[in-house]
Parts: structure tokens; C-alpha cells; sequence
DNA sequence: TGTACATCAGTGAACGCGCGTTCACTGATGTAC
DNA sequence: TGTACATCAGTGAACGCGCGTTCACTGATGTAC
């Protein structure tokens, strides 16, 4: 019947966070078909009813958790290159972002991954400035112009690459920043970038610093 | 009760492979979960016991179907690269597999997509085909060697990609190609093939050939 | 070639339970005076 | 500060149907002689 999505009701919002918390967690295991409602209130602790209070039905709260997880990493990666001016380094910020997000919330990640559309629309705000970041480097003559028209859904590619490594081989901290390391000299050097800032970039110490920097 | 997959007998063959071809067009739209073992048998002009003849269960069903899809982009690709030696032309034919089947067959294409792992083992036969293309690249020095150890998740990111993107974009042939130009440009670049390789393997007249060429 | 029998695949009605959704009711929170 | 009332969120039993799976039976195919 209702959304009590923008209710000022502090208990209203208690028993919302508890159903989004509770399905997050079960859809990082299996996906939305298989999880029945019953599971997700016994988790969330929280009756039935009202889960129909909250969400409209069940897709309408695949949405929510999805719409949840992908605000994470869109603020991850704002965090990630917050004061990053060059745009080189911003493009890696991208793909550190998606290390650090699989490295510190396994089980989101894999709600990312099983929920996110298997490409997002170009015109989508998270590729907007992923465009932005990539003709600001062409315009500085960092990476090759001529192959620009396809550099969107090159990097996000490499990108999901990434979140999807970290992922699935559960890795470490340190063979994440090595995995991070490798694709991202593949990818700059794919979009043209001059071999100098591909190896200044990637560097192991360079990206430890990022990576660290990131993690207060 | 039975696998009759191994069986003989004409009769048997006839039905499993219209339920197969059912399940691989409803598979196309929605996800396993969502599709009702009714309309399975409904669509494939069978009663419902019959398919529990063939497949254990559901899950059963869904494995045979997403080994069959793969079975034939395995046989394009192998297809594709056939008489091929030239390492750098090999790995290009995957990424033409991947548009070729797209094109031909964008709801199969599309089960794919929906039932792949996200990231298939490095370890499977259609990786190490792979994998053994671009050690040939690296001991010819047609690929830069110091990245070898990422370039088999990266090349198969980057085929998936082409694949992801006629799909959903239902690209024609034309803009197909012109993707697959793209994206090898992008992808061979990143490898750290030369210039001149990159520009003679993604040359558009020299694709025009093979995407001709496989079609026949 | 024909008849009897065995095996094998197909059939569809029946079962039963899991699960999404509803709803009348309860208890809590907020507001008026 | 206290009382009466309105609203709002939570509750859980009940509903009902969709769907996976089973099974006893039928018809077809294959084999023996």
C-alpha cells in the first residue's frame, strides 16, 4: 500500500534500514528470486506486514538495495578522487575505488555485481564524470583522441574487472593493489597514455599511497 | 527419475532438444527463476512429466542450456581463428567471435549473458586456448610480457564487453564492426602490441575480411 | 512376415507446499487543549 | 502537566495460487522366434 520511504518517523526508518540491511545481506549470497520474504523479515526482525508498509513489492525492494549499493561506490569513488586534479589519476581513482569497495565490503560488491545491469547507460551521473575525466584527458593530449568514442565502455569494463577479481578471488589487500596495479597499466596504456604516466600512475608505491590515503 | 541426455533413441533426442530450444528462448528474456517449467513444456509441445525424464530438476536444466551456449561461441571462436597464426589475429578473433555471435544469435548471445559466471575460471578450455595465444604473442615480443599476468582476464573483460555491447544495443553489422574496431584498438593497445600491429589488425577493410569471411 | 512380449519414452492429473500479498487489529507516537 | 483523540507504523494470521515434482498409466519402439 504505501512507501514510508520519506517518512521523518524515526521508528519508520529503524524497521527500513533493518529490511534493507537484512536483504543486502541475503542478496549477497543468492539472487533476488530465491530469497524469500519470510527470510528477509526474520533476519530484519521485524513482522511480515510490514514489509509491505515499506516497499510496494518485491521488485520495487531489489531496487532500493540495488539504488543502496551503487550510491556507495558512486560516493566512494567521489571520496577517492576528492582533490584529484589530474586526469590520469582520476581514471585510476575509478578502478582503486572499485579494489577498495570489493576489499572492504565483500558482500555489497557481490550485490553490486548481481544487481547492477550488465552495462550501465552511458549518460548514467557515476559514467558522466568517468566522460568528463576522459576528455579532459584527451584535451590535455594524455591518452589518444581517435579512440575516445569507445574509451567510456573500455574503462568501466576494466573497472568492473577489477571489483569482479577482488571479488570472486576473495584477495588480500596486497594482491588486490597488485590486480589494480596490472589492469590499470593494460587500460592506460590501452587508451593511449604515454608510457612515462602509465608507469608514474600504476606505480606500487603511487597506489599504495592512494590506496592508503582512501582508506581513513 | 532419469537422464535420457545419452540415450539413443531418436524419439528421446527429439524432445530433450525441443525443450532445450524452448528453455534457450525463454532463457533469453528473464532469468531461470522466473521462467515456469509449464511454459518450458508449453512452448516446447511436450507434457510436463517428459521433462523430468530428461533433467533432474531445474537447476539440472538450466546447467544443459548454458552449456549448450557456450558449447557454440567455443565452436565460433574456434571457428573463427581457424588457419589462423598469427597470435595477435587469434586474439582478435575472439573479439570477432564475440560480435559475430551477437549478431547471429543476439538471444543466445543474450543466455549467455544471463547464465556466464561473471568471470569464467582461467583454468577452462576456452582460457587456456587464450592464455596460450597470448604466451605465443609474448615470445614472438608481439606483446609486451611484463603484463602477461593480467592479460587473460583483461582480454576476456574486453570480448565480453563487445558481446555486452551489440546486445544490448542491438547493433547492426555495420556498427558492430566498427565496435569491434574499437574496442581491439583499445585492447591490443593495452597488451603493448606496436602501433603498426594494432593498426594492421584492427584495420577496417582487414575486419570487413574476417567478419565476411566467418560468415560463410 | 507376423505375432508376443519387453522396454522405453511420453502423458497429464494430482499433490502439496512455499511464498507473495492482504487486512483487520494492536500498540506507539504525536497533537490539541 | 495531564487527558483525550488522531494518526501512524507494526503485527501476524489467513488466503490462495503458482509451480516443482511425482506417479500410475498409455502408447510407441525394439526384439525374439
Amino acid at each position: 500500500m504505501a512507501k514510508l520511504a520519506a517518512s521523518p518517523n524515526p521508528r519508520a526508518q529503524r524497521t527500513r534500514q533493518a529490511l534493507l540491511d537484512a536483504g543486502l545481506d541475503l542478496l549477497a549470497d543468492r539472487p533476488i528470486d530465491a530469497i524469500a520474504i519470510d527470510e528477509v523479515v526474520l533476519r530484519a526482525g521485524v513482522a511480515k506486514g510490514s514489509f509491505f508498509n515499506h516497499f510496494a513489492d518485491k521488485p520495487a525492494f531489489a531496487d532500493a538495495i540495488s539504488r543502496v549499493v551503487r550510491a556507495e561506490v558512486e560516493a566512494l569513488v567521489a571520496r577517492v578522487n576528492d582533490g584529484v586534479a589530474d586526469p590520469l589519476e582520476r581514471l585510476a581513482g575509478g578502478m582503486i575505488a572499485a579494489a577498495l569497495f570489493a576489499l572492504a565490503q565483500p558482500r555489497r560488491a557481490a550485490v553490486l555485481l548481481r544487481t547492477a545491469s550488465r552495462m550501465t547507460p552511458s549518460d548514467h551521473p557515476i559514467n558522466r564524470g568517468l566522460r568528463a575525466d576522459l576528455e579532459a584527458a584527451a584535451d590535455r593530449d594524455l591518452i589518444d583522441r581517435a579512440t575516445l568514442a569507445d574509451a567510456v565502455d573500455f574503462w568501466l569494463t576494466c573497472c568492473q574487472a577489477v571489483l569482479s577479481l577482488v571479488v570472486e578471488t576473495a584477495a588480500t589487500p596486497a594482491t588486490a593493489r597488485s590486480r589494480v596495479g596490472g589492469l590499470l597499466r593494460l587500460g592506460l596504456r590501452g587508451l593511449g597514455a604515454r608510457t612515462g604516466d602509465v608507469t608514474r600512475v600504476s606505480d606500487p608505491a603511487a597506489l599504495d599511497r592512494r590506496f592508503t590515503a582512501a582508506a581513513l
